[in-house]
DNA sequence: CGTGGAATAAACCGATCGGTATACCTCTCA
DNA sequence: TGAGAGGTATACCGATCGGTTTATTCCACG
């Protein structure tokens, strides 16, 4: 019977490397054979895991959302009040994580064809990180008018994180900090829209 | 002896039909002999004109570039103060340039691998928009901090072209462009920090 | 003991990739 | 008049693509 594709420790192997190579070299530049290889196993092994590249690439994405979404929450479980800058520090902090080539949704939105399952991973991650922003927005500038506010930082956001694949560094991303911190400030100081 | 390459009538129907493919499927997922095909010209066209594909490629990044830089500035010739809306609505209004695939240098950026020509056109493309962007700022916020409102809303136009890609309708662009709108008339108004 | 899942190893499939080669046609212009 | 540029048509190249097949080994578990 088919396993859970990454029960397995060559499962799980697959999974680094399509991780890294798809997220570094594109989704579409990377073949299986490399995939397999990079995670010492043969092409039967992958696919008899995972059935096809484009589950391979489903399964990329949605490991890529639950390892983000699981330090994500970590940080904010540790991080004092303003929170809603440690949901940007998070983009910089996590060990494995990189940022230096972009945002993996964003790249794989530019690569997938339309009606690929990948999608809605993708939709749904952006959607989950919106959502998060809106709650720790209405957290930290009670009275402001949160949904306005979270499309705001949202946008700087994702901005922040498209840029940094193509400067190659991490600066953007601690301008919109700085940035959203001070939109919060002022929305805390005079709640008036 | 080598022609400019799109001075010829093929060489144009070429860089058209790049032009769309690209944008549309990416540029990995598209071929040369389906461009070829599409522009209704023979491979050995396309090479005699363009050399290689990673020179088409820079040529496409670089046309898609002209072709917006002249539309922004007629657009912002024509726009009333304050101009810096007029910059995201020259999104919205190109004839030809769409936008449901969101930035097409962003996502080149996704595809392209390091060391690749198209990125020198990439960053100058941004670069250039940044510029611009920081002068009508200095035009439409007079007294206040041009560059930090420059990066501000650079970020959000970044975020919200990005998003049209995910998204596939330009709801995102009208919201960054709404913000910068109130982000210039705050500045204004109040010329602190 | 033996069955079935997880794995390796390696050959193979048709299709497509970027790029080249050969031959021929047409038009311009010196 | 004839050379050279721009073009078509088509076949070809080696490499790689996503995916399949066959055979074999190992090991846990009933």
């Amino acid at each position: 019977m088919a396993t859970a594709a990454d029960t397995t420790p060559a499962g799980r192997r697959i999974l680094d490397a399509a991780g890294s190579l798809f997220y570094r070299d594109g989704i579409n530049a990377v073949g299986v054979a490399l995939v397999a290889d990079t995670a010492g196993v043969t092409k039967k092994t992958l696919y008899d895991r995972f059935g096809s590249k484009d589950e391979l690439v489903v399964r990329y994405l949605r490991r890529r959302h639950e390892d983000w979404w699981a330090h994500l929450e970590e940080r904010l479980a540790a991080a004092p009040a303003p929170r809603t800058p440690a949901l940007m520090d998070a983009y910089l902090s996590h060990p494995r994580l990189e940022v230096e080539r972009g945002c993996a949704f964003i790249n794989a939105a530019a690569e997938l064809p339309p009606g690929h399952a990948g999608w809605d991973v993708i939709r749904e991650h952006k959607r989950a990180v919106r959502t998060r922003l809106a709650d720790l927005i209405a957290e930290d500038a009670p009275g402001a008018d949160a949904e306005d506010l979270a499309e705001h930082v949202f946008l700087l956001l994702e901005g922040a994180i498209a840029h940094c694949g193509i400067d190659g560094g991490e600066a953007r991303m601690r301008t919109a900090r700085d940035l959203a911190t001070r939109l919060l400030r002022q929305s805390a100081g005079g709640a008036a829209g």
